[in-house]
RNA sequence: GGCGUCGUGGCCGAGUGGCUAGGCUGGGCUCUGCAAAAGCUCCUACAGCGGUUCGAAUCCGCUCGUCGCCUCCA
C-alpha cells in the first residue's frame, strides 16, 4: 500500500497562514509548480536554496508514493527590468552589454543552472517549460482578460486593471495587502506612465526599435509581462486548479498575487490549493541578491575560491547545511555554520558506512518502530527536516551502540533500520555519501594491511612504528579508529 | 509609513501550556600505551514588560529589535 494512505501530511499554506492537511485534487497524484530562475546570470546560493527546498518536497511526495508532475519554468523573456517606463527586458539588456544574442545568454545560464542543481543533487522536474515557448498561450490569455474587461490597451501595451479586479475579487488575498494602503502609499511617487493606476501591471509590453526580443501580437510587436508566463504554463500543464505552487518568499508580492488575479480572471477559479513559500538565505545580515552584489555562487563554495568561507565545502555538506534549517525560516549563511554542518554530515555518513558491520541479534534493545515513526512524523509536519535530521543523529547513536555491542537488534528490525535510514538520507534529503567515493577495494586492502602491521607493532609495544602508521595515514586523510572489536578506518 | 516574518543557551537551529530536540564548540569521566573515535556527563535559554492560568519560552496585549516585501529579485 502506498505510504500516503497511512501518513497524514500537513503543509503550511501561505494563503491561509496555517498548516493544513494535504489532500490532492486527484488521489495519488500531485501537480506542483515552482517559479524557476530568470536566466540572465549565474544562479547564486540563495536561488539554489529555494529550488533545493522544493526538490526536498518533490522527493518526499514521491517517497510517499504520489505520482508527482513537477513543473518548473525557465524565464527567458518578458522579465521587465523596470515596468515604469520604456520597458527593457533583462535578457535583452544583458545581451547588448555583452554583444551577443539574447538566446546565447539564455543558453549559457540555463546550462549553468542545470549544472549547479545537478551538483547539489536536485532531481530534474517533470516539465521545464520556457516563457519564449509559450508566447501563443500568453497572448490567448491576454485576449481573454481584455474580453472580460479587466485589462486595457495603451499605445500597444496591455495592462491588468487591478482596481477593477478588486471590485469583485480580492487583490491581496495572498500577501495580506490592502489595496487602499497601496494606493495611499504610491500617491506620492511620480509614476508617470501609461498605466491608469500604479498598481496595474503589464500583460504585454510594446518593444521599442532597439529591442531585439520581440513577438507579434494583436497590439504591437513586443513581449509578455513577467507574471503572465507562470499563469500560462501552470494552467497548461497542471490544469486550471492544481495542488501546490511554490516559490521564494520574495515572489509572494507582487508576482504571485498577480498570478492569482490573472488566472482567476482567465479561468474563473482559484488556481492553487496550497501556496508554499521558501524563505531567504541571508549573507552578511542581508538577503542574497544578484542586484546588490551580496551573494555567493555554489561553485565558489565547492572550490573554496571566495572571501567568505575558511575552506571549500562539498555540495552535500552545503545541502546538509541548508536542510538543517526549516525551509520557512530565514537562514544565515556563515563559515562557522557550514563548518559545524560539515562535521555533522561526516558523522552521519560514517555511521551509514558502518551499517553493514552491524550483526543482528535475537531481539532488539532499541525501539526501531518508534524511531521510524518519529522520522515520518517530522516530515509529515510541513517537511520539518531539522527534526528529521535530529532523529537521524539518534540513529547514528544507535549504530555506534550496536557496533560496540552495547545494544542489540533483531534481523527484522535491522532490515527496517537500514531501509529507513537509506530512504530518508538519500531518497528524501537527497544527500550523497561523498566519503565512499575515494575508497576503492584496493585502498581498503592496503589500509587493512597497514592496520595489521600496526597491530603487530602495538603488541610488541613498538609505539614509534604504530604511531608513524597512524599519523601518516591521517595526513593522507585516512583516520584510524581503535575500538573494542579492533581497528576500523574512514576516509575523509 | 503599510503588510508580513521572526526574536531560544558560546554558535546554528527544533519545540509542546506542566515531563525542557538535535548538531557544532567548551569542561569532566570511561575506554586507550598515548591520542583519535565511541559512550556517559556538565555548563550557560527561551528579547523586555504586563495579563490569562494551579502552572507559560509555549495563549493574549504592549514595547523594543531583526529580516523580507511594498521597484527587478528564489
Amino acid at each position: 500500500m502506498e505510504l500516503f494512505k497511512t501518513n497524514t501530511l500537513k503543509i503550511y499554506n501561505s494563503l491561509s497562514k496555517t498548516k493544513e492537511e494535504f489532500k490532492p485534487i486527484v488521489e495519488g497524484k500531485v501537480g506542483m509548480y515552482v517559479c524557476g530562475p530568470t536566466v540572465y546570470s549565474n544562479v547564486h546560493l540563495g536561488n539554489v536554496r529555494t529550488f533545493m527546498s522544493f526538490d526536498m518536497v518533490f522527493r518526499y511526495l514521491k517517497h510517499l508514493g504520489y505520482k508527482v508532475r513537477y513543473v518548473r519554468n525557465i524565464t527567458d523573456a518578458g522579465h521587465l527590468e523596470n515596468d515604469a517606463d520604456a520597458g527593457e527586458d533583462r535578457i535583452a539588456k544583458k545581451a547588448r552589454l555583452e554583444q551577443i544574442e539574447p538566446m546565447e545568454v539564455v543558453q549559457r545560464y540555463t546550462v549553468d543552472f542545470h549544472d549547479t542543481l545537478q551538483k547539489i543533487n536536485n532531481l530534474p522536474p517533470s516539465i521545464e517549460p520556457t516563457a519564449t515557448g509559450h508566447i501563443v498561450e500568453q497572448i490567448e490569455i491576454i485576449k481573454d482578460i481584455l474580453d472580460k474587461g479587466l485589462a486595457y490597451e495603451v499605445n500597444g501595451s496591455v495592462y491588468f486593471d487591478v482596481l477593477k479586479y478588486n471590485e469583485t475579487e480580492n487583490y491581496g488575498i495572498l500577501s495580506g495587502r490592502k489595496i487602499e494602503d497601496s494606493i495611499h502609499n504610491t500617491r506620492t511617487l511620480d509614476g508617470q506612465s501609461e498605466k491608469k493606476n500604479p498598481q496595474d501591471f503589464a500583460l504585454w509590453k510594446k518593444a521599442d526599435e532597439r529591442h531585439i526580443m520581440r513577438w507579434p501580437s494583436p497590439w504591437s510587436d513586443g513581449f509578455p509581462g513577467w507574471h503572465l508566463e507562470c499563469s500560462a504554463m501552470s494552467s497548461k500543464y497542471l490544469g486550471e486548479t492544481f495542488d501546490i505552487h511554490g516559490g521564494g518568499m520574495d515572489l509572494k508580492f507582487p508576482h504571485h498575487e498577480c498570478e492569482i488575479a490573472q488566472s482567476k480572471t482567465n479561468n474563473g477559479v482559484n488556481p492553487v490549493n496550497y501556496w508554499m513559500h521558501a524563505n531567504m538565505l541571508i549573507l552578511n545580515g542581508q538577503k542574497m541578491a544578484k542586484s546588490t552584489g551580496n551573494f555567493i555562487l555554489p561553485n565558489e563554495i565547492f572550490s573554496g575560491e571566495n572571501d567568505i568561507l575558511s575552506k571549500a565545502f562539498s555540495p552535500s555538506a552545503t545541502r546538509f547545511f541548508m536542510l538543517q534549517a526549516n525551509y520557512r525560516s530565514i537562514l544565515d549563511f556563515t563559515s562557522t555554520g557550514l563548518e559545524a554542518s560539515e562535521k555533522g554530515y561526516i558523522k552521519l555518513m560514517e555511521a551509514i558506512s558502518s551499517l553493514d558491520k552491524i550483526e543482528a541479534g535475537k531481539e532488539s534493545t532499541i525501539n526501531i518502530a518508534e524511531w521510524k515513526q518519529k522520522c515520518y512524523d517530522a516530515m509529515n509536519d510541513d517537511f520539518n527536516t531539522p527534526v528529521l535530521i535530529a532523529n537521524l543523529f539518534e540513529a547514528v547513536k544507535y549504530v555506534n551502540l550496536l557496533i560496540e555491542k552495547k545494544a542489540t537488534i533483531s534481523a527484522e528490525d535491522l532490515e527496517v533500520f537500514k531501509t529507513t535510514i537509506n530512504a530518508f538520507v538519500f531518497d528524501v534529503l537527497g544527500l550523497k555519501n561523498e566519503l565512499q567515493q575515494d575508497s576503492s577495494d584496493k585502498l581498503s586492502g592496503v589500509v587493512e594491511m597497514l592496520i595489521g602491521m600496526r597491530k603487530d607493532a602495538r603488541e610488541n609495544k613498538d609505539w614509534a612504528l604504530s604511531d608513524k602508521i597512524r599519523d601518516e595515514l591521517a595526513e593522507l586523510g585516512i583516520q584510524l579508529k581503535d575500538g573494542k572489536e579492533g581497528t576500523t578506518f574512514s576516509v575523509n
